[in-house]
DNA sequence: GTTGAGCGTT
């Protein structure tokens, strides 16, 4: 893969990764391991990448010999341009296994002797494929985004970014899209069992929320919208179901 | 030819 002729992961036990985020899909491990050996003992530069295309997932992990120099190249190359995208050098926080990292040094092992260790692990192994593997798939597509932001350049410079990609923006979308390929038959066989999407559908209480039944109009016979309306609820409310405006209930579209 | 949150393979 992108190893230097080594198979598998080497001995990541006495090394340090470091995780290189928002390089290009275009970089190579070779294009990045000149970069990071400057600053020291480089041991192996992996990048991890798509099982169907192959191409870069954006992100890359150098694993560094000593600590120090992992240090001072996460000070030194973070936030330097390469190729023409500002990459992101920090420290790994977990292993290729969900293991612990502090300071990119794996403190946890799961080879042996450590089985009740994970028992106590709060996480799963994987934090992303069991939460956005269901609804959340962007895929990775091209963002409408970038284009809409094509267009408006020239128009309005400052609708861009006011910030690095670091800090998120909250209103953003958070999915990542890390379907990949496992996603597809996993998703079929939930599907048989009836899953509950639900929660993936945006305005979830919206389908919950019969509204008002059209065509029933009978004010006795259900309790306003056919959800069972609690007893706290008072006669001078329920008038208001009756209000000139009653479709601004709940629902809103 | 593309995309852009984030954490990894024989």
């Amino acid at each position: 893969m992108s190893h230097f002729g080594r198979a598998g992961p080497p001995d990541i036990r006495d090394t340090f990764s470091l995780l290189v985020l928002n390089i290009t899909f275009r970089t190579t491990a070779d294009d990045l391991f000149p970069l990071f050996d400057k600053y020291g003992k480089v041991v192996d530069v992996f990048i991890p990448r798509d099982r169907r295309t192959g191409e870069s997932r954006g992100f890359a992990f150098v694993r560094y010999k000593y600590a120090d120099e992992a240090q001072k190249a996460v000070e030194k190359l973070d936030g330097k341009i390469v190729d023409g995208r500002e990459i992101m050098v920090q420290f790994a926080k977990y292993g290729p296994n969900a293991e612990r990292i502090h300071k990119g040094r794996i403190i946890e092992t799961t080879s042996k002797t450590k089985g009740r260790s994970r028992s106590r692990s709060p996480r799963p192994r994987y934090r992303d494929e069991n939460r956005d593997r269901d609804c959340r798939r962007r895929s990775r597509s091209r963002s409408r985004e970038r284009y809409d932001r094509d267009r408006n350049r020239g128009r309005e410079r400052d609708h861009r970014r006011h910030s690095r990609s670091r800090s998120a923006s909250p209103d953003h979308h958070k999915g990542r899209g890390r379907g990949r390929y496992e996603d597809d038959r996993r998703s079929r066989s939930r599907s048989d069992h009836s899953a509950s999407p639900a929660r993936c559908s945006p305005h979830p209480w919206r389908s919950l929320s019969p509204r008002r039944t059209p065509g029933v109009d009978s004010p006795d016979a259900q309790t306003s919208n056919g959800a069972p309306v609690p007893k706290t609820v008072s006669p001078h409310t329920r008038v208001d179901s009756r209000s000139p405006t009653p479709q601004r209930s709940d629902a809103d579209e």
